[in-house]
DNA sequence: AAGCTATATCGTAATTTATCGATGATATGC
DNA sequence: GCATATCATCGATAAATTACGATATAGCTT
C-alpha cells in the first residue's frame, strides 16, 4: 500500500544464533553493487536514493532492490524527507557484524607464560 | 582428471578492488551451512570431509560443494591425507576478510581536541 | 485538481545457487 | 589384481537472485 515505507528495520532477528546471523549478514555484503552502495554512503554519511542510482551503472528499480536488500539486513536506514528518501548506514549494525567476523577469527594458539 | 584435486587456494584475486574483494568472501560466507562448517573447522583446527558431513544434515555431495566455494574464496584448505583429505580453517585469510568488514566501519567521529 | 518527481513494487527473463542421487577417480587393504 | 572407502564431479531439478522496463504511489508544485 505505502511504496514509500522504509521498512522499520528489522534490526537483529532474536531467535538466530550467530552463525545464521553472520550467514544473514553475509549473503546481504555478498554483491559488488550492495558493497559499493554501503562505501557510498559511508562516504557521503547519508544521501538520497538518486545519488546512488547516479553513482552506479544500474537501472533504478535494481538499486532500489538492493537498498530493499541491505534495508532489510539492517545495514542500512531510509528515512522519507520530503519528496526523497534519505537514506544512510547503520554503524551500529556494521560493527556488530565486525565483531561476527572477528570471533570467527581463531586467536593465536595461547602461549602460556 | 583428478577429483582428489584440491585446487591450489586461488587465495586473494589480485585483481580485486576491495569492494569486490569483499563481496566476494562475503557471498562465500552467505550461506548458513558454509558458515558451520568453517566454525566446526575451527573448534577442530582439522578434520576430515566426512566428518564435516556427519556434523551436517546435507548429502555428502552438497557439503562436498559447500567445501568448494570455501576452498574457492581461500578460506579453508585441503590437504590430501592418504585416503582422507584433511580441511582446515585458512586463518590468515579470515584475519583479513575481517579487516576488510572492519574498514568498512566509519570510525567515530573524531573529536578535535 | 493536475502534473511532476522520486522511489518502491510488479512482472518477467536470465542467471546462479542449492540440493540430491549417481558416477568416477584415487588410495588402501586384501 | 580386486573390492572397498572416501571424496569430487556430473546431471537434473527446484528455488533464489539479479536485472530490467513498466507501473503505481506519495508528496511537491502550480
Amino acid at each position: 500500500m505505502t511504496p514509500r515505507t522504509c521498512p522499520p528495520t528489522p534490526a537483529v532477528d532474536p531467535a538466530a544464533n550467530p552463525d545464521d546471523e553472520l550467514a544473514r549478514m553475509a549473503a546481504a555484503l555478498g554483491h559488488p553493487a550492495r558493497v559499493r552502495i554501503l562505501r557510498f554512503l559511508l562516504t557521503q554519511r547519508e544521501c538520497f536514493a538518486g545519488a546512488i542510482v547516479d553513482h552506479l551503472p544500474l537501472a533504478q528499480s535494481t538499486v532500489s532492490q538492493h537498498l530493499k536488500v541491505l534495508r532489510e539486513a539492517g545495514l542500512i536506514r531510509g528515512e522519507v524527507e520530503g519528496l526523497h528518501i534519505c537514506y544512510c548506514a547503520n554503524s551500529e549494525r556494521l560493527r556488530s557484524v565486525a565483531h561476527l567476523v572477528e570471533a570467527l577469527v581463531p586467536t593465536p594458539p595461547k602461549v602460556p607464560s
